[in-house]
RNA sequence: GGGCGCGUAGCUCAGUUGGAUAGAGCAUCAGCCUUCUAAGCUGAGGGUCGCAGGUUCGAUCCCUGCCGCGCCUACCA
């Protein structure tokens, strides 16, 4: 209800100052430092104080008058050198509150693609990925909770450097077959061993580099063949696909689609993208210099233009190999067409067994394959930071093909690394350099095994947060305990990830991702749990005020001259406004900062108004209708977030 | 060298695209459970918004130059 009277408020003074004083400008509107103020504060008198060559004061005298009154508005008032402020008609909100009006349905966009997670399926995730899936996750909640139809991949490099170096450690250094890695890959944790046995694979390379060889050949015959090699490493790439989905399950995050590199490998996807950008002459082929023999895209494509020329260093970006394979980049290119349906080819799907409703690419055409993904309007990559420079590539190849409106709407939806605490390393007995010792965080690294992963971290959250259960709930039952458990640790873990804007590195620290108090999720989840509680213990059925006549809720809204209830009503309807603003910002954390804000208002609420033992009736309708609106909106946020409301805590 | 980003309270971070007296959590200190659950609440202390200029009615925010830090700058991804 707020964010309609933000946008429409606006709008309204603009419409009548163009009629009364013919002046066209843009209505901007803030929220007042401090409350008393009212509840919109327009510096339009400021903007005009140039032009009209006037004190602000005085135009904003000018301005009122002419604004006369507005619907819903109690008073239009000039504060400060020449603010107008506005002040919202009190029983109007709270009717409009009561009794919302139906809603109008959103006008039909496209849909928005957002791929996440794409972990190279060689090892158990880490911090990291959870950063990046739990980013992605909650972007799409949003955006769904706010109309738009969202389509959520997660891109599986099953054919890469990194499943082919697991499936080097098995072949060469343990020298296992098939059927004995198969056996391992249905055991628990074989994510795990491929963690361990990543880390040595890279060890061995960098004390034997003439082993690399094996690397190259792995490859071949997993981009190629049928082999055993081959079937081995789909073997690996399946097994930790599956480790991973139950992961994030674990935390509330499925996939609509998996399109896997093999397909875009056997369905000839980047065949045609190379087509496509031979024909545009958007790469070409280098006859000289360290890229002989490559087919690059000129530096100029993604670059600043004007610098590239002076330079004599050759910063161009291969795609193809002199050896004719096709570099990462490249089939991204292929795969980002693909998903603006500019590619002219598709994928075939079936379902990914053991993970109902989750589609996988294959290269096998389907007899009732109707499932149609792609193709999408918007597309947000959730990708870390340090690959822009690749995500420039890709737009580049986009833009080069003429594709510049899809190029616009290609979001590479960065975020920083996690990096561990110097204390968080020596706490899970991560050894560091001393170098590293003095630093604020120390980067984690895959290949050197060195990080913690995402089951362990959430296994230790579940057993923290199951002793506090304990210590409180020592009557509820071990299931009970457990499931309740579970669900803090999630909001914990997810808020913990939320609470920081994308482009701040985590230091994650242990300590502090444990921690429960302040500002967190479980703090979030506490207020909804109280507030339930509340309605819980009322004896009798709450009132419906969907049925209040307009005379009735007037007598209700003189309660809200109680500037207090005033406030907190207000900041309870402010959810879509915070969720509007953290969509155009691209920042999920401005909407977890939106949930904690709502919870210590609630926390407010329930200390200051005791809502049960309420003698005047009057007001005991007014806190009943706003515990009830506290949980609903609280419920609804912490929904978008992802984070479960425990049945108690 | 070039590109991108960062520098705000002791620590970790916000700051709604240039607005009124710069905020929150943690930590510290002092209080609050016979009352809808204390994972909570109230209060206190704590700031040269890295430094120096500039733009204007107004700058933590925009521009320039410094200083410090991080990431990227592969025929890895």
């Amino acid at each position: 209800m707020f964010h309609q009277l933000e946008k429409s408020i606006p709008l309204e003074i603009a419409a009548r100052l163009s009629q009364q004083l013919q002046i066209d400008a843009p209505v901007q509107v803030e929220q007042p430092r401090d409350p008393k103020f009212g509840e919109f504060a327009l510096p339009i008198a400021f903007q005009l104080a140039r032009q009209m060559k006037q004190a602000p004061k005085a135009i904003a005298e000018k301005l009122v008058s002419a604004i006369g009154t507005l619907p819903g508005v109690a008073a239009l008032e000039i504060a400060g050198n020449g603010y107008l402020n506005v002040r919202l008609d009190r029983a109007r909100y709270l009717a409009s509150l009561m009794q919302p009006p139906a809603e109008a349905a959103g006008a039909e966009s496209g849909k928005v693609i957002i791929e996440h997670t794409n972990i190279n399926p060689n090892k158990a995730a880490h911090i990291g990925h959870l950063r990046n899936a739990i980013l992605g996750d909650t972007f799409a909640r949003m955006l769904r909770a706010s109309g738009e139809t969202v389509e959520v991949q997660n891109y599986i490099d099953n054919t890469g450097v990194q499943v082919a170096d697991v499936v080097v450690g098995f072949r060469y250094l343990e020298k296992k077959s098939l059927a004995e890695v198969e056996a391992l890959s249905v055991a628990p944790r074989f994510d795990y061993y491929c963690w361990d046995l990543y880390a040595r694979t890279s060890t061995y390379y960098k004390d034997h580099p003439d082993s690399l060889a094996w690397r190259a050949e792995v490859l071949h015959s997993i981009e190629g063949g049928t082999d055993e090699v081959s079937r081995l490493g789909h073997l690996v790439a399946d097994a930790i696909v599956g480790c991973h989905l139950r992961t994030m399950a674990r935390l509330g995050i499925v996939y609509d689609v998996l399109p896997r590199e093999s397909e875009i490998l056997h369905l000839q996807f980047w065949a045609k993208a190379f087509e496509l950008l031979k024909e545009r002459k958007a790469l070409f082929l280098e006859t000289e210099g360290k890229n002989k023999g490559c087919w690059v895209m000129p530096a100029s494509a993604f670059r600043d233009a004007t610098r590239a020329e002076e330079e004599d260093v050759d910063d161009s970006k291969v795609i193809v190999r002199s050896n004719g394979i096709v570099t990462y980049v490249g089939k991204d290119i292929a795969y980002q067409l693909w998903k603006f349906g500019l590619l002219g080819k598709d994928f075939f799907y079936e379902p990914l067994a053991g993970f109902p409703g989750v589609m996988v690419s294959t290269a096998e055409p389907q007899p009732a394959s109707n499932s149609r993904f792609g193709g999408g309007q918007t597309v947000y990559n959730v990708i870390d930071s340090r690959q822009s420079y690749l995500q420039d590539v890709v737009v580049a190849g986009l833009r080069a093909l003429g594709y510049h409106e899809q190029a616009a709407k290609s979001v590479h939806f960065s975020y920083e690394m996690v990096a561990l605490t110097p204390r968080t390393c020596v706490d899970l007995r991560i050894p560091i350099s001393e170098e590293d010792a003095k630093k604020a965080y120390v980067e984690v690294s895959g290949r050197k095994g060195l990080g913690v992963k995402a089951d362990d971290l959430l296994d230790e959250l579940i057993a923290t947060a199951g002793r506090e259960v304990g210590a409180r709930h020592a009557e509820a039952t071990e299931e009970d305990r457990r499931m309740i458990a579970t669900q803090i640790a999630v909001a914990a873990l997810r808020y913990f990830m939320l609470k920081f804007t994308r482009n701040t590195v985590i230091a994650f620290d242990l300590q502090e991702a444990l921690s429960f108090t302040g500002e967190t999720g479980p703090y979030v989840q506490y207020s909804a749990v109280r507030a339930g509680r509340i309605l819980t213990k009322l004896t009798e059925p709450l009132p419906d005020y969907r049925s209040l006549s307009p005379a009735e809720i007037d007598d209700i809204a003189a309660e809200l001259a109680d500037e207090n209830l005033w406030q907190l009503t207000l900041s309870v309807s402010k959810l879509e406004s915070a969720l509007a603003r953290s969509i155009a910002s691209g920042e999920p954390a401005h909407l977890a900062r939106f949930a904690f804000q709502l919870a210590q208002s609630f926390s407010t609420f329930y200390e200051n108004y005791p809502v049960l033992t309420e003698k005047n009736p009057r007001k005991k309708l007014l806190l009943l209708w706003m515990t009830d609106y506290f949980a609903r909106q609280l419920r609804r946020t912490l929904d978008i977030l992802g984070i479960p409301v425990p049945s108690f805590m």
